[in-house]
DNA sequence: CTGAAAGCGCTTACAG
DNA sequence: CTGAAAGCGCTTACAG
């Protein structure tokens, strides 16, 4: 059977009052008392249930956590670095993904009418903004993790893609490549128009193709271009996924990598270390995204001020081989 | 304000029995009064708190995972498989790590015994098989998704990894070849003695290399036989991330994959369809094992007994042009 | 078919 | 310094 705060209080002769002070070192309590009390917790092995400490103090100490997929190639960083935070602090971290669509947002929302965690840490899926909205005016705490660029009501963590994008140029611009191709994500991303904004303030000139940041669009951007007879002696491909296309587009065509073309991607996921050649690519710091927004988060649900602003984390361009 | 079943109940002028049997369903109501109280409860908004329910029940419609690390390459693919099927239960899931050792354990045990969750999958961290077996002999139900080749007392998840090897070994035999190496995993897992004897006791012969799981493991060994003058015709590695690692010292050695040396791997995470050339490897059904786990668990959970022997589900071999 | 009451395991004013 | 009692929001015998 369970032990409960009733069997610690009965065989160490007090109330459950004095027991719950003991616990949580809330009041005072005599030196003598106090001592007793915790060698019969330890001897009977008692911890609180979560859940009623959960229904007595009206909060849960868990944060939920709501992400659009689990095997997206820098999910696992990120959630690493939320999970490190939360368990740091001693909160539980409940995970929720809602690859199914409306139906599976609809569920977690009444997970969260449920009460069943005290605040929310969220990669946006697609189209949930002004739900996210609501539940935030509605009362729970919310801090997105932003990779699309947007701008809501509610704190977020984002990363520099305007001068990641730049950077990458310079690097490109400074091995003497003028004539460089950009393989976009999808338009609609906030981030992917910042980062071809910040690669065109540095170089402004070279062809456009949009992509849709899986391997095969990186490889038919630059099939359909060798095929044009388009020249360039540069790519930068918006993540790494479709630089890897890129670059075994580039070989099959029989372009060498960095001598005919320099490649660079955008992510740093693991995979980049293993192209071949290596890809020099600007790193997104996934997992200390993550870390600063658990601990936004948890900072709120302990009474700091939102942050008005974006926490805005910066990227790095690591040089690999495939742009020396 | 939260919206309670008692504001419920008096709005809809029923008691809180009524209107808890309406919203579980559970004995006899009459259908113009359940009717009513449905009404409240769409404009009340209400929907029960989860740690009532829990309190008041005695369990927690939540399953934990504890899994050693979140940044594996299949960790993802592993989890969204046991997220798919907790969430298609209307379970919740908390997610829970042990990558800082013993402090970690020691908090996650605690977690046990606050019966935050109601049964457990797990992924085996090190040395931890004892401190699982005493939580599973105390009543907690557990299911552990082996990629150790452990046989403990409570259910779990395997893949076949003899057969993996072996089906490795016919494929490399089937193309000719008949001096392979075999690049290892740590030999205290038994997966890694599973996956060597299977592929032994097709092609006995050949030299074998410890190695540890790591690129550079795989690098090294590769490196070292050449260095030695030792002779092969194709690599076995133990999982795809040495794999890449012999790919890369087979390269800058001169050596061509395939025509000079073949190689596969095990696993077949993301990475190997982009390493050069792609990779042919041994498949482990990831997803299906998160799957298999959770379905398990959430059976047991039911009611349903448990399986005396592991559930076995097959690796698959999958061929790209590293081996073809 | 329906409800009053006890109970789940805690916390927290309040009173002493 | 300590405890009795109410309350958190539910469920579940039990009685009618």
């Amino acid at each position: 059977m369970r032990v409960t705060i009733a069997d610690v209080a009965r065989e160490a002769g007090v109330s459950k009052t004095t027991v719950s002070r003991v616990v949580n070192l809330k009041g005072e309590v005599d030196g003598s008392t106090a001592a007793r009390v915790r060698e019969v917790i330890a001897q009977l092995g008692y911890v609180p249930s979560s859940g009623a400490v959960g229904l007595a103090r009206g909060s849960s100490r868990t944060v939920g956590m709501l992400v659009p997929s689990l095997t997206w190639p820098w999910m696992g960083e990120l959630l690493q670095g939320v999970v490190d935070t939360v368990e740091a602090a001693d909160y539980g971290l409940l995970l929720f993904t809602c690859n199914r669509g409306a139906d599976s947002v609809e569920r977690f929302t009444t997970q969260v009418s449920a009460r069943a965690f005290d605040g929310l840490v969220v990669i946006e899926p697609e189209n949930t903004l002004h739900r996210l909205t609501a539940l935030h005016r509605s009362g729970l705490p919310i801090v997105l993790i932003d990779d699309r660029g947007h701008h809501p009501d509610f704190p977020s963590v984002v990363t520099t893609n305007h001068e990641g994008g730049a950077s990458a140029a310079r690097h490109l611009r400074a091995a003497g490549r003028t004539r460089p191709l950009v393989v976009t994500g999808p338009r609609h991303f906030g981030c992917v128009r910042d980062r071809l904004a910040g690669f065109r303030s540095v170089l402004p000139e070279g062809p456009v193709v949009d992509g849709d940041f899986t391997e095969l669009g990186g490889r038919l951007a630059v099939e359909g271009l060798l095929a044009e007879g388009v020249e360039f002696d540069s790519v930068f491909a918006h993540n790494d996924v479709t630089a890897a296309g890129v670059l075994r587009a580039l070989r099959t065509a029989g372009r060498r990598v960095p001598d005919d073309v320099a490649v660079v991607g955008f992510d740093d996921i693991p995979m980049a270390e293993h192209t071949e050649p290596p890809l020099t690519t600007v790193r997104q710091p996934t997992r200390q995204m993550g870390e600063a927004a658990a601990r936004l988060l948890l900072g709120h649900l302990g009474g700091a001020p939102a942050p008005r602003r974006p926490v805005t984390l910066p990227t790095e361009l690591v040089v690999r081989r495939s742009a020396p």
